[in-house]
DNA sequence: ACCTGAACACCGTTCAAGT
DNA sequence: ACCTGAACACCGTTCAAGT
C-alpha cells in the first residue's frame, strides 16, 4: 500500500514562498500529539511491518517534518513502547460477564488476548521484549484475578500466570510468523515436505500442514488449564 | 567489548603498494567460508545482540571487505536463518538414554532446548520468525518420536507438539529479554511496584519479582504435560 | 572462482536555529 | 512551546571491476 513516495525532489528548498501545502494544512490536520503519532504508528505498523516503521516515514504520514517527532517522544524505542500497549487496548469486561465456570473465564480472555495481538502481527513479537503498559498489566491483572478466585494458592499464582503467559505468546508469535507472507509458508512446507524421510514422526503428525490454528490454539490451551486445575492448588 | 574500531582512516586507499596486512594474512586466517561466516556471526550475535549483526560489522571481524560476505551467502536474511540453526546444534542422545519415563524425557529434550536458547538470548526471539533449520526439525522430530511412543495418537500429535512448543517458546524469549539488561528490569520493577495500587493481584503474586526462572519453568511444564498425559489419548 | 571499493538510497539522532 | 533542515555516522545492497 502506502503509494509510493515520489522520488523526492529535494532539490530546491526554497519551501518558504510557494510550498503549496504546509504541514498544518495538508488535511486539515491537527498539530502534533503523542496519542496522534501512536495511532499513525500504530497504523504504519500494521501496513508495513515492524521494519516499515521508520522515523522519517512516520513523520512523513503526519504531515510534519522528519525530526518534528524527536520533541514528543524520546526514541523509536519509545514509540515502540507506545504503540505495543496501544495495540493491546484493554478495557475490563463487566464484572457480569464473568460468573461463568473460571476455566471459560481464562480461555476467553486468552482468546481475546491472541485475537487482538493477531490483528496486529507485529504485536506478538514485540510484547515479550518491551515494557509492560498499562493495557498489559490491566490484562494480567484480570487473569491473575480471575485464577485467584477459582482457588489458586497466591503461592501458585506466579507460575499459573506464566504459563498461561508463556503459551499464549508463543502460540501467536509462532502463528503470526507463519502465515504472514504465503511465499515464506510455501517454502516451509516444501521444506518439511522434501526432508520428511528424515523427519517421520513429524509428517505423520502434519505439523504446519493442515492448520487448524483457531483450534490448535484452544486444544492445548484446555490441556494446559486442565494441568493447571488438577494440580494447581 | 569489542575494540572500539579505530576511527577507520580511509582517507588513502594505496592498499596495493605497502598494505601491513592483507585480509589473507591477519592471523594467518582462512579464506572466507560459509562455515567461517556462520560461526563468526554467532559470536557477534552473543556479543552485541540482534542490533549488532551488521554484514559490515560482521565482514571487520572475518578480516575480509565489507562486500566479500555477498559471494557466500544471499543476504543479511540468510545469515540470521543459518546462524539460528547454528546456534541450536542438536545432537539426538544415543538411544540408551531414552529408557526413562516419557515425561522424564520430554522435561529433559525442553529444558535442553531452553538452555541452548539462554546461551544465545537472541535466539529465542528469532526462532518462531525464520525458516526452520535441520537442527530445529530434528529437535522437533525427536520430541515428536518421544509423544508417539509415549501413546499420543498421531491425531494428537499436533496439538501435544505445538503446545510444548509455544511453551518454550514464550517461556525463552520472555526470560531472555527480562535479564538481558539490568536497566530495563529495575524500570520494569519498579513499575510495576509503582502501579500496584491497580493491580492488587499481580502484587499478590509477586509476578516478576522473586523470579525462580528455572522452577516456574519447571513447574508450568509439568502443568502442561500432566494435562497432556490425562486427557491427551 | 573469489574478493573488492565506490556509490546509492536509505537509517536514527544531534544540534543550532527558526517561529 | 513547538517545529524545522542540515549534518553526522551509520545501514544493506548493486554493480562494475579487479585478481
Amino acid at each position: 500500500m502506502a503509494a509510493k513516495r515520489s522520488s523526492t525532489e529535494t532539490r530546491k528548498p526554497r519551501r518558504t514562498v510557494s510550498s503549496p501545502q504546509s504541514a498544518q494544512q495538508r488535511n486539515g490536520e491537527q498539530p502534533l500529539s503523542l496519542q496522534r503519532i501512536v495511532a499513525t504508528a500504530v497504523d504504519l505498523l500494521d501496513a508495513e511491518g515492524v521494519d516499515g516503521l521508520t522515523m522519517r516515514r512516520l513523520a512523513d504520514r503526519l504531515g510534519a517534518g522528519a525530526m518534528s517527532l524527536y520533541w514528543h517522544v524520546e526514541n523509536k524505542e519509545k514509540v515502540f513502547d507506545l504503540a505495543l500497549d496501544a495495540a493491546l487496548q484493554h478495557r475490563a469486561p463487566p464484572q457480569a460477564a464473568l460468573a461463568l465456570d473460571w476455566r471459560e473465564d481464562v480461555v476467553r480472555q486468552l482468546e481475546d488476548w491472541r485475537v487482538c495481538m493477531l490483528r496486529h502481527p507485529w504485536s506478538a513479537s514485540l510484547l515479550p521484549r518491551r515494557a509492560l503498559g498499562p493495557n498489559i498489566l490491566g490484562r494480567l491483572e484480570l487473569l491473575s484475578a480471575t485464577l485467584s478466585r477459582a482457588g489458586v494458592a497466591d503461592a501458585d499464582l506466579n507460575v499459573a500466570i506464566w504459563s498461561l503467559w508463556n503459551y499464549v505468546i508463543g502460540a501467536t508469535v509462532t502463528r503470526a510468523n507463519f502465515d504472514r507472507s504465503d511465499d515464506d509458508q510455501a517454502a516451509a512446507q516444501k521444506r518439511v515436505t522434501g526432508l520428511n524421510e528424515r523427519y517421520p514422526t513429524i509428517e505423520r503428525s502434519r505439523l504446519l500442514l493442515d492448520s487448524d490454528w483457531d483450534g490448535t490454539f484452544r486444544k492445548g490451551l484446555d490441556f494446559l488449564i486442565g494441568g493447571l486445575a488438577t494440580e494447581g492448588k
